[in-house]
Parts: C-alpha cells; sequence; structure tokens
DNA sequence: ATGGCTATTATGTCTGCACATATTCCTCAG
DNA sequence: CTGAGGAATATGTGCAGACATAATAGCCAT
C-alpha cells in the first residue's frame, strides 16, 4: 500500500501533541489508509508531515506498538500489525471496590479458618515441594445481603506478622494488598461448575456454571498466597478495545 | 572544565537506561521501600540520584503510573497507587493462531448461514433500532478433530462485497480482520450453562459450564459484528500480573 | 476566619541533537 | 552463483533545555 502523500506539509500546521498524531495514526489504520501488513511512513517523513519533533512521533508510535496495534523493526520500519492479537487491558478491582461501585453494601462472613497441608494441585501452583501447613480460609462476600463471591485462600503463614490480624474484620486480601511485598503473580480465568459447597455458600444448584478467577503471587523467594474466586452467575468482566 | 558535580548518593551507579529506572522503582514499591500510598522523590531527586536526565526518569515513572503501579499528580507529586487496581493485559489470539500453537491442526465447519432478523438483544447490543435483517453464521472449531469452540455470530450483510466471500473457506473471523474497517469494540467473558445447541455442538452434556467470550465491534458509523465464542471445558484464559 | 490572588513546584510535553543498535541491501571477492 | 562484509537506514535511547499546566501553599485584604 502506497502512503497517501501529504497534501499539508509546511511549517503552518496546527500544533500536535502525541497523543493527537497517535489518534491520526490510528485513524488511518482503522480507515484502512495504510492496510494490515503495510509499512507506514518512517517516523522522520511523520515529524515532517506533522511538523513536529521525530521524538513526538516516536513517542506516539511506541504506545501503538505497545498496544499491539503497529510492529517495529529497526531498519525494516514500522508496519501495521496484520494479524491483530488483540490486547484487551482488563483492570481487576478489589471485590469491595467492585461492589461499592455498583452502590450496593459490601459486607463478608469469614467461614472457615484453619491450618494445614493443602492439596498437592495447590503445592504445585505455589511452586513448593514440602507438604507445608498453610493457612486456609474460606470467604463469602455479599453485596447488599447477596452471596456474590466465594473465595477460597490458602496463605503462606509465614508471611503473617505475629499477633495475626483478625481477618473476620479486614478482608485477606485487603490486609494482603496493604501490607505484604509481592514480586510476581499470575491470574487465569476460566468456568467450572459449582460445587456443592460452592452451591451451598452461593444459594445455587450444584453444578450451575461459575466464573472462576485464580491467581497466585509469589514474594522474591517464597509463594504468598493462592486464591480461587467462584462468581455467581451473572458476572461479567468486560472491557473496550 | 570542571566535572559536574556528580556526587551520587550512596555506591556509583552504572548507566542506567529507563527500563532500568522503571525496575528499580518496582522493586522499591514491591519491597516497601515506598509503601502504598506513600509519595516517592521527585523526578528531579531521581534523575540526580540515578544520574540521568530528567526525561529518562519520566520515562519510567510514566510506564509504572500506565500500568496502575503510580498516581502522578502535578505538583503534588508521584504516589504509589494505594489500592491496586491491578491491570492485567490479556492478549486475545485468532481462535486458529491458538490452537496451531499448541501444535494442533485447526479445521472449521460453518454449520449455519441465515439471513434474518436477529433478536431484540443483539439489536440493542449493536446499537441498532430498526428491526434490519443480518446474516446469522454459526461455526465450530476444531482442534485435531475436536469440538473446541462454537461461534454464534449476526453480522451486518452491509459490510459484505458484492459477491461475498465463501466462509465455509475462509473463517469469517479472518476475513473480517483482513478486510473490514472497525473504529470500536467491547469485549466481555462469562460462564453460562452450555445451550441444547451449544451442547450437541461441543459433545458435552447440556447446562454443562462453559467459557463465554462476548465481542461487539463497530465502524465508526455502524455496526459490523457481534459474535460468542463458547470454548469447551477446560479453557483457560490466563496471563502475568 | 474567609475568599481570592499569586508564587511555587512537580509533572507533562516538546525540541534538537547525538549516538547506539539492529537489519537490510548492495557490492565484491572467490 | 554464492557467501562475506560493509554501507545505508530506521528505530531505540539518551541528554539538556524550554515552556505549559495543574495544584498546592501562603499571603493579603476584607
Amino acid at each position: 500500500m502506497v502512503p497517501r502523500p501529504c497534501v499539508c506539509v509546511g511549517p503552518f500546521k496546527m500544533k500536535l501533541g502525541w497523543e493527537a498524531i497517535r489518534a491520526e495514526v490510528l485513524r488511518r489504520i482503522r480507515t484502512r489508509i495504510w492496510a494490515p501488513g503495510g509499512l507506514i511512513p518512517s517516523e522522520e517523513a511523520l515529524a515532517l508531515e506533522f511538523g513536529c519533533a521525530r521524538a513526538t512521533v516516536n513517542r506516539a508510535l511506541q504506545e501503538l506498538a505497545n498496544s499491539g496495534v503497529l510492529e517495529r523493526k529497526r531498519k525494516a520500519g514500522t508496519r501495521v500489525a496484520a494479524l491483530p492479537v488483540r490486547k484487551a487491558t482488563l483492570e481487576i478491582p478489589v471485590i469491595r471496590q467492585e461492589i461499592e461501585a455498583r452502590g450496593q453494601a459490601h459486607s463478608f462472613r469469614l467461614l472457615s479458618r484453619l491450618l494445614k497441608v493443602p492439596p498437592l494441585a495447590i503445592l504445585a501452583r505455589l511452586g513448593v515441594q514440602d507438604t507445608v501447613a498453610m493457612l486456609h480460609l474460606q470467604t463469602l462476600h455479599l453485596a447488599g445481603g447477596i452471596p456474590q463471591v466465594f473465595e477460597d485462600r490458602w496463605l503462606n503463614p509465614s508471611v503473617l506478622p505475629d499477633p495475626a490480624p483478625d481477618f473476620s474484620i479486614l478482608s485477606v486480601n485487603e490486609w494482603l494488598v496493604a501490607s505484604v511485598a509481592f514480586s510476581i503473580g499470575d491470574i487465569a480465568f476460566s468456568a467450572e461448575p459449582a460445587s456443592a459447597q460452592e452451591a451451598d455458600a452461593l444459594a445455587v444448584g450444584p453444578g450451575t456454571a461459575l466464573f472462576i478467577t485464580e491467581r497466585t503471587t509469589w514474594a522474591t523467594d517464597a509463594p504468598i498466597t493462592w486464591v480461587r474466586l467462584s462468581h455467581a452467575p451473572g458476572y461479567r468482566l468486560q472491557t473496550l478495545l
């Protein structure tokens, strides 16, 4: 695809910021002025066309490359991504925020709190070889009194301070984000039938399709926690493209 | 010429790029050297400490702000995000790519192709008031011969060229991404029980928990398509934090 | 006190320049 | 014809300086 020759070249151009340039480039891609897989003009050419410095164009193009719209290679130039592996950034709010954002009252009940050895599958997820005991916490989150999320969590007791926090008052998650350093984590979404326990807690029939969020987090040296959230039917995770 | 008073705080720093600075700042946050909600030093102070230009620090901090780790306000300074509304960026690949990436052979069968008026719910999603007929396409995607994804799609016929493409050869999605300009879209994930048709197509029991991806896309003026993907059990959408 | 003006300050953005680095392309020797 | 090697080129990154913008803090007059 031949890049369109620019109509308005010259120093007398409206002052364009990098955001305006990003928008204009995106427009040309979306309207197929620049087709998928096609090469777009060099930074220098665009800087000339838009009447700004190359660094400004660079800023705009880098953002678009980050979001997967463009593919850039030194010397090879910049081309429009041919096969759009769309990257969607979705926000994963804290449960309480999420419920309160809908104008409902958040509350939770600590259903269980036991120190015991987790199943092998959990230990494996946390990358632990030995069978060490961990704190098993089960919590039910409610929105306006209605069960919303069932939380099943294993927590490494070594991250707890000596007088352990009272998790029946402060939710485990909120204590963690406020108090424990983490380095990396991992999150996964899936759909699974409700277990007997989940069905009971969420007041749905066993086998009901539940949306599952599973998160694992580690500190630099040790695992911190594994948590599985079972969302009541109707839950949707949504974002714009 | 007198060397610049480069009295570095602490040990001498190697030449640091913006990525190194981002990493170091992130480390200080993760290890709680800088606590959640706390103010971090100004760009100028950091530039001095790291022995680089303010622009370099700015680049690093901006990235961290984009990813939700920092919150920045003019004059107020930069602070560590108190409540980590974690943003996860997940990649949404084309089905064929996803299957082939697992080393399996991708194939698909066009189950249905009819021009008719969609249900009101679909029209509403697409933002259409009048009851116009649209192309209804149902496709089953297979991985190595095993049903993987059931695709239920409504397509605005006005985006089709005169000799309509043969969707039994080229998958609708791939034709679309290669041929149709879009401006905005919307994607949502949920869990739902398999309908009779989905159960039949995916060879699972009715009511089985299925992971659902629902996407809507528009051009600047008109809706393009609404599509709902029902993934066979075991499907997981995963990403790092 | 209170309201409003101003000075201060941290970040946001841009410019113009420089050099680094990765690729491609072309030339030339074998 | 083929492969090695160097020139050309587009992007990646960095620096110093400048001005813009937003929000705070302090001051003054009422």
